[in-house]
DNA sequence: CGCAATCATTTGCGGTCGCAACTATCGGCG
DNA sequence: CGCCGATAGTTGCGACCGCAAATGATTGCG
């Protein structure tokens, strides 16, 4: 077959990432057990609180998230039963509804962010050069931009 | 407080990789659906397929996959339903037991592979510079190293 | 030798998520 | 106006996973 294999660079690169990243991910989590917070949970209230008004529809957080319309909504369940987030009818299209950051919420968040910062600082960004992180940031978002390019074709 | 924030340069590497590595994972795993597997079951089968006897120690295994131990009975349950996978009794040590890939496994982790390679290939490898591949492997295994120095400490 | 600590694996349980189906609403075109 | 397709959100269902507890086996120290 006229398969095109990976080479030993992009193979090292390959597996380095696959079995890293989970690793890191779980780390993160642990970080934030803590604060009684997942980290699917802290993503929300980060784009939350990013917000103009503190609510953003559901529709486009779930894609921001990268999550299905069905996670967003169990997500938001349970935040809102922790009273860190409500949800809010939209006036003009009764189809939408906003999430929208509590100020119990927004408290949650603050006390979290440090926590997280160090975390995210002591796993990933300290243990990099300045030069390894911007390389970090043009890799992650070329590999977006071609993931995006491809939105329902590939299948 | 004396928190030390992300700059924004950290702040563009953190985001992007934290937005792109699901989306890149989902699209792996799409790929693999034409041959009924998910990531998961094709990084077993990869391992395996690698091993020396084509079989290897639960225990084992659960560490190079992060995975939990009971998590991985799970995942193994998945595959010997499938006919992919076989568990082998341990002569010495009875307590522990092999995971064995089968031929039938082995024939579908074949079939896979080009599929897999190529899925790999067009989301990740070929949007990246021999540069940036390098910096990737770079990247992560220094992450990597600094995320197995911390085995239990932090909580 | 014998008991206690350890190790390998499995099972019960709860939590998260995606897909498909369903409801409600909106927008456009005749 | 009235219908059809598209859009937003929720729910049923099944799959996957981690934690804690239980079981069976091994090791080592007194």
């Amino acid at each position: 077959m006229a398969t095109k294999w990976l080479s030993p660079a992009e193979m090292r690169a390959w597996r380095a990432y696959i079995e890293t990243t989970h690793q890191l991910q779980a780390a993160l989590e642990h970080g934030l057990t803590p604060h009684q917070l997942s980290l699917g949970d802290y993503e929300v209230l980060v784009l939350l609180s990013e917000a103009p008004e503190g609510q953003v529809r559901m529709c486009d957080l779930s894609e921001r998230l990268s999550l299905s319309p069905s996670g967003l909504t169990r997500r938001l369940d349970g935040l809102v039963k922790a009273g860190y987030v409500s949800r809010a009818q939209c006036t003009n299209d009764r189809r939408v509804t906003f999430a929208s950051i509590t100020p119990t919420g927004l408290a949650a968040f603050k006390a979290a962010v440090a926590d997280h910062v160090r975390s995210v600082r002591t796993h990933l960004i300290d243990r990099l050069t300045p030069a390894q992180i911007e390389a970090l940031g043009d890799i992650f978002i070329a590999v977006g931009a071609g993931l995006a390019e491809t939105p329902k074709g590939t299948r």
